[in-house]
DNA sequence: TACACTAATAACCCATAAGTCATTAGCACA
DNA sequence: TGTGCTAATGACTTATGGGTTATTAGTGTA
């Protein structure tokens, strides 16, 4: 279909002087790429749109990366730089209780990560799995376990401090793990995530998903059947 | 690239005797495209791949479904059973208390949902959001709303009944509802979403969520800085 | 068995988009 | 200002796959 508003075409011709800028072209395409491959997954999005926004013609693009799978790939990859070595010396120095410590690191992952255009990265890894199995093994060892480790640490801390009960080591995890990645999915899922008619602010979400990991929902004199062992 | 297993082609091939099955078709066709649309998203699969793996040409998909948009369309209409109806039901004849309802609730959905192809369309939903808008709309009243609204009568129900405290009744859906999406995510993630180095067990992983979700992490004597108001 | 009706097919058309390459032009330096 | 190098371009090629249609063949009826 045709363009239904020339303005947003103008926008970027504006700057639409020829420019020979080698070392800026990569990571703008990149960004470029990232943005749209969220949006629109990998099939969906063409290089040439790519290219446009970046600024550049599809041939530049071709110029950098030599195709657009690898184009994918270099995406996935320059989103994912190693972040948990940092955080896993935050974790041995924290001085604070299991609350405060869940709590930083909740907060914090949003503010690092879930807030960035780095979260749209897991959304990518799932919508497209089943096509690039190599990236998705990539993905596991960069991040998926070495987050899971770093959940893991944090829930034996607790238990050592006798500040968490004895959970189980692997089910445990998903305690921390599934309201963080619902919260990513629901910012990625355009209202297939989420209810349409109410708003979501991500810091109240957390404080809440926090409460009931802590407290649970029960109400604390209410007679119960089966009571945490 | 040329097909590496001969064999998978020629196990359907076995069947190839032309037929006329006016009725048995588009069932078929859907149940194809389920499948591969899940696995593969929505622009990775071939309307001729489909066809094949119904056991009929791509010319016999198109006289069943006017374009590929529409039999993905129909894809995910026709696996949005409005099952929430009889949901409500059973809620509202219920005898039980707040565990036993949530337990009733989880297990069940897995049930009827999770365990089915129909726990296909949500992640399809996701991958495609960008690009079928409307049909991201039908998905919200058909789903998520209804499903919200269940979620929240039950969290009244039991607040009324003394059981649960009063949380809020916008964000305390997710503390039920995130833990349910995160294990469809898993399912379909193929390794994208949780640890290889670990098993899953649905009903384990269920039963450890309501426990959380019930009890909370929180040793029930530790001195905390924010008990639940 | 002959016939009519239509489900099913497969060869076909064509729009799209990935990838190429001969040409253009920005820029550093003399 | 002129010159050489190469970043950048956009017109081109080509493979892919959605969609069409003339033809074939299954099936129910006489």
């Amino acid at each position: 279909m045709p363009s239904p508003c020339p303005l947003s075409k103008a926008i970027h011709a504006v700057a639409a002087k020829r420019e020979r800028r080698k070392q800026a072209r990569p990571g703008e395409l990149l960004d470029a790429a990232l943005d749209l491959f969220v949006e629109k997954g990998y099939a969906a999005t063409r290089v040439e749109e790519v290219a446009r926004r970046a600024g550049v013609s599809k041939g530049t693009l071709f110029l950098y990366f030599s195709s657009k799978e690898e184009l994918f790939k270099a995406v996935v990859r320059e989103n994912i730089s190693g972040r948990f070595a940092e955080w896993s010396e935050e974790l041995k120095t924290f001085e604070g209780n299991s609350e405060e410590l869940l709590r930083y690191c909740m907060s914090s992952w949003w503010e690092r990560i879930g807030n960035t255009r780095a979260s749209g990265i897991p959304k990518l890894m799932m919508s497209e799995a089943g096509n690039f199995p190599e990236l998705v093994r990539f993905f596991q060892q960069e991040v998926v376990q070495p987050g899971n480790d770093l959940i893991q640490r944090i829930l034996q801390r607790g238990v050592e401090r006798g500040e968490l009960r004895a959970i189980d080591p692997v089910y445990g995890i998903y305690s921390i793990l599934a309201p963080m990645i619902f919260l990513n999915m629901w910012k990625h899922g355009q209202g297939a995530c989420g209810d349409a008619r109410t708003t979501l602010d991500p810091q109240q979400y957390i404080a809440s998903q926090l409460q009931t990991l802590l407290f649970g929902l029960s109400q604390p004199d209410a007679t119960t059947k089966n009571p945490p062992q």
